[in-house]
DNA sequence: TTGTAATAAACGAACATTCGTTTTATAAGG
DNA sequence: CCTTATAAAACGAATGTTCGTTTATTACAA
């Protein structure tokens, strides 16, 4: 997606001008990809509050003014990288998405499609983890994040109506459908436990029998 | 606790030797507790990564190279603080806890207390979820404020061979009961919800019929 | 008198960000 | 096609500040 430069309204004479846009250098548009691909990874591994600019920007192999081109400052570009891996999740989510058949297996589907996503991209989850928690996240990029996520929410009121799911607070139903996969990952990647597909059916069945009227 | 000073044998002729304590000033007990309550508050308050000794220091009333008497480093004065929680937290869930009524109402119980103590002392639980995902926390660290809780896992496992249980890896059953709840009380604290005594009981009926066989 | 608690002052290192300049992609004009 | 003007990208160096920690000294309890 280029940008155009500014708009030049050039006049020829009394009576014609010419528009035109001036000449204008792109930004490489994987340049705050390495960006953030680097930060990621520090974070990851060494922590948010150990994680500068300068080692950002030096894994990145970019300057670190560089940075400040793409990014207003560094809380601003950590809440861009968590609104991007959010939008992944959702994409991953909501993949071959249907909830046309039944509600139980459109909860299936997104719940396996999360599990998957999030075990299979360590860094960005445990990113999100540890920035979920920080007041570093502004309240605009948090709601911008969970309502990527609607059509789960919808899912859960539609099926309350019908007496598929618990008549609680949706809040709640999500709650129970994610928190525990969450916690199953970060135990994961610890190393404490090792994936297995027959832990994945059993978080979904017990997922499934605390939302379920 | 107080610490005895050295221990010195002195010698009053050449068969005889009197055994004493050096004098020695004692730690303020309270100093370390009000070292601790400032980095809980500063951290909840603004994050882990923008809250530095001297500012715990100065909100403690205290000098920030007394931090270093009392502690060996930031590191280990944070993982200090996380298991003192920890224990506080474990007093809290076990209080009046008995195991030998059923195996329900000690599933209950002990939710029930956690939701309570969560939501009643918001600084130092929004501390534990910051720290939890810090590389900060140390491996053994972890260990150990695990291990408090115990009797938790015991029940489990006790239940699950009679059949009480889905017959699971424990910690996932482990992770139901208590991880809806932390994302509960996360949600109370940002102000989206208010808490209501109808809330705590639909996610203890969420999580009993998410772990019960 | 003695040993430790407590501190103020000082340390080099690292921090986020800005500055002044150079490089480079672009498009108009020849 | 080449030249040239342009404006943003990109950068290295420097900014002032703050960081975690250490050192040297004083206060204090027994």
């Amino acid at each position: 997606m280029r940008k155009l430069g500014p708009l030049i309204k050039q006049t020829i004479d009394f009576n014609r001008t010419v528009d035109y846009y001036r000449a204008m250098r792109h930004k490489d548009e994987n340049k705050s990809e390495s960006i953030f691909n680097a930060a990621i990874q520090l974070i990851t591994e060494h922590g948010l509050s150990e994680t500068s600019m300068s080692k950002i920007a030096k894994k990145a192999g970019v300057s670190a003014s560089t940075i400040y081109v793409y990014f207003e400052n560094k809380e601003d570009m950590l809440n861009k990288l968590y609104l991007s891996i959010k939008k992944k999740m959702s994409l991953a989510v909501f993949y071959n998405y249907d909830d046309s058949i039944s509600y139980q297996s459109a909860f299936e589907h997104a719940l396996r499609q999360y599990i998957n996503f999030v075990l299979t991209h360590k860094d960005e989850f445990l990113f999100i983890e540890q920035f979920s928690n920080s007041p570093l996240l502004h309240k605009l990029s948090q709601k911008e994040g969970i309502e990527l996520f609607e059509p789960i929410f919808s899912l859960f009121e539609k099926g309350k109506s019908q007496n598929i799911f618990k008549k609680v607070d949706t809040n709640l139903l999500h709650m129970f459908m994610v928190y525990p996969a969450m916690a199953y990952a970060k135990e994961y990647f610890s190393g404490q436990t090792d994936s297995k597909q027959e832990n994945f059916n059993e978080i979904i069945q017990m997922s499934w029998d605390a939302v379920k009227a």
